[in-house]
DNA sequence: AATCTTGACAACCGCGGTACT
DNA sequence: AAGTACCGCGGTTGTCAAGAT
């Protein structure tokens, strides 16, 4: 079996475009549109792989790319997106407007990943203590910045990936952690006491502590304690630190970014759907734009009850 | 002035996912 | 259901210019 090679390397123009072959791509483009890579050169008349041609008018073409230095906005934004979704650079891309996949992560590499592993270290050197065994790893390649280090987790042994300290989107294992939230009970303005669920396990406790703001849409009412199931292993080894150093809303995105199911029933789904949406604006997200990439809410809605990352 | 080093970024490579046959 | 083609993604490499020695 196997694939065949994209396209044929004899007699094909490799390294820097030319202008004329810049031209000719436009015009092509202009004319015909996106897309259909492999076809494009031989119709096109370009001694070029498609491959190459898509990632020339994607990244270089595209009259909508912008060029110029990333604004210190940007740069924000980026930092705080690449410590939600890891090195997912199409979708840090995506909520850049003008900007490319591959701009975004030369620019990490080159200078935010210094600047931030370079914070990381300054502001957490107990941190840094508690996992010294990972400064070898960010030893190995000089020419490489690595972002800084988060938790091991269970889910780096995603085969494609030789980087091994991101978290990842799409979770490859983790599948057990469940916030159900209860059903709304009818308000009761009268009530004064409400008598408080049955205590968590530990490790539930400080997650639930944690989650407090999250978990207050699904207020555990007097006869619906909050149900968490939840994976301690992964919890311990994914989230946890990173739960507790970060803000409520971070600890949000996390349980969508760390690639946690989260399984709704009934009707609770607009109130996490609210949450998220809220803290994506807050955030400064704006669902889907620019981008073919789904917000968290056409994720929650796009299953029929339940969704999962697994 | 020549050489070396470093930074920035464009381009390439290999793989996974998925649509199509 | 299986094989194939295509697209898109992320990691890596190549190239060149600027700065340092």
């Amino acid at each position: 079996m196997g694939r065949s090679p994209c396209c044929a390397k004899e007699g094909l123009n490799r390294g820097a475009w030319t202008a004329a072959e810049d031209q000719i791509l436009t015009d092509y483009i202009k004319v015909y549109g996106e897309g259909r890579w492999r076809n494009l050169p031989k119709k096109a008349g370009l001694k070029r792989c498609g491959k190459s041609c898509r990632l020339r008018w994607l990244n270089y073409l595209r009259p909508d790319i912008k060029r110029g230095n990333i604004s210190h906005d940007e740069e924000e934004l980026i930092i705080r997106l690449h410590k939600l979704l890891g090195n997912r650079w199409s979708l840090i891309a995506g909520r850049l407007p003008g900007r490319t996949d591959n701009e975004i992560k030369n620019y990490w590499n080159t200078n935010l990943g210094k600047k931030v592993h370079n914070d990381h270290y300054r502001s957490a050197p107990s941190t840094r203590n508690k996992n010294s065994n990972q400064s070898d790893h960010d030893n190995k390649n000089p020419n490489m910045v690595s972002p800084p280090p988060p938790p091991k987790t269970n889910m780096e042994s995603h085969p494609k990936t030789k980087s091994h300290d991101v978290v990842r989107a799409k979770a490859m294992r983790c599948s057990k952690i469940f916030i159900t939230p209860p059903p709304q009970p009818p308000h009761k303005p009268d009530q004064t006491t409400v008598e408080p669920p049955p205590p968590p396990p530990p490790l539930l406790a400080e997650l639930s502590s944690l989650c407090n703001g999250l978990l207050s849409s699904f207020t555990p009412e007097d006869d619906h304690p909050t149900d968490f199931m939840l994976d301690v292993n992964m919890m311990r080894d994914v989230c946890l630190s990173d739960l507790l150093n970060s803000d409520l809303a971070a600890a949000a995105a996390g349980l969508y970014c760390g690639g946690f199911s989260y399984s709704n029933d009934n009707n609770s789904t607009n109130d996490s759907k609210d949450i998220l949406e809220d803290w994506t604006v807050n955030n400064g997200f704006q669902p889907n734009v620019g981008s073919n990439h789904h917000g968290f809410s056409s994720i929650l809605e796009s299953g029929g009850g339940d969704w999962q990352f697994v």
